[in-house]
DNA sequence: ACCTGAACACCGTTCAAGT
DNA sequence: ACCTGAACACCGTTCAAGT
């Protein structure tokens, strides 16, 4: 007497079939659930019912697959401030805000977006969108490129050393070594140092972020100039 | 008839006593030879002659490791020009340099430099060296700190980032993907990457570089003006 | 042709047990 | 008290061998 074939083929449901797509959407999905670091190859696998190698035939590396699933979540960023009225750096800024709020909560991939370069599409609509921002406010393209460049790396850095501060619960993170070390600064040797004391790390991110932004965009719609020789 | 003590103690050369000093020196010696991915616990305990477990008694885990490691390099930066007399915004630029210049030859320094707190006595000096500067630039105390933080951040990040590119051989990176999105992009999806095209990574570091130092001192030199209301 | 089990060559960190 | 062998719990990536 045989089992019934059709009933014993499988017990579990559905092994879903493996694709890019299916493969970085469960990466997303176990970012979601238990942040960036347990997105291991070995670990993705096992969520997908797969051995390892084969999430090669769809991603290059480890560093690929980061770029990947960040790239997901940056379909978030909220790019309406692109094509709205106002002010264009209150409009740049309410971008980057979008962004790093997003990134604030996957500290990981903000670590991860440092050391890799993006390149998914939804990197290339942000890119864009603030492209088209700085354009319309006067800003020369070859300009535009490098402020947009920096602009994305001062938002990610932000994001990636507050989760930094975040691993640690006291407020100004109690027993960073680098507080330490400047509250322990012998004025005589870092009179500066020593003189800013805690005042070093003041202004809450947002203050910073604001004031870079303006900064950069008010320097970089100007033309430059050669300094001026010893005339 | 017992072994001779004084000469059975030991046949290999002197295994030098551990401490903090010897084992960041070491590490240093491991990332000089070898590059710092490979100063992991176990091969620099295995250089030490011991068990990575005993590490653990003079460092706190391998981020201090390599923050430990990289103020041993910080070491080299030439702050001369924090004395001499001169541009300040010059003198600031070419303190970044010799910063980014010793970072370029240690790419995997400049990455972990990207995502730990530095405090190390080497940094403290940069930074103390970089305050001096700006605040006989005239800059106000708390943006100079500011300032500090987002130039150093900079720097570390042309030379993190210049490490990705030469990881590969081509000249600008023909087969990176950002570059092969960049080239494949629909103008009119993205009219103004796809205007900038291969320009869109235009300008060495160096030029970068010191545009973003311009733009940068002198907009935290400018004291800051609430942006007018829609009067 | 496509996919993958199993292996290779590693990791960081902890802790019980030694001296 | 100080130090560490050995273990625990993982990694990324490759490739020979299957279907």
């Amino acid at each position: 007497m045989s089992r019934t074939p059709s009933v014993s083929r499988r017990e579990r449901p559905a092994k879903p079939a493996l694709s890019r797509e299916a493969v970085v959407a469960a990466a997303a999905g176990l970012v979601r659930a238990h942040g960036t670091e347990k997105v291991t190859m070995r670990r993705l696998a096992q969520e997908l019912d797969t051995g390892p190698a084969s999430l090669y035939v769809y991603v290059r590396d480890t560093a690929e697959l980061h770029s990947a699933v960040l790239d997901v979540f940056l379909a978030e960023v909220d790019l309406t401030p692109v094509t709205t009225t106002g002010d264009w750096r209150d409009r740049v800024w309410r971008v980057l805000e979008s962004y790093t709020g997003l990134l604030y909560e996957r500290p990981g991939l903000a670590r991860a977006a440092l050391v890799t370069h993006l390149s998914g599409p939804h990197y290339l609509a942000l890119v864009e969108g603030l492209l088209a921002l700085l354009a319309s406010g006067g800003v020369p393209a070859d300009r535009a490129a490098w402020a947009v460049d920096i602009l994305l790396l001062v938002a990610t850095a932000s994001a990636a050393e507050q989760s930094i501060r975040d691993a640690t619960p006291s407020a100004p993170a109690e027993d960073d070594d680098l507080v330490a070390a400047v509250t322990r600064a012998d004025p005589a040797v870092h009179p500066h140092i020593a003189a800013l004391g805690a005042d070093l790390f003041s202004g809450s991110g947002p203050d910073r972020g604001r004031w870079f932004v303006d900064v950069l965009l008010a320097g970089a719609t100007v033309t430059p100039r050669p300094p001026k020789e010893t005339s």
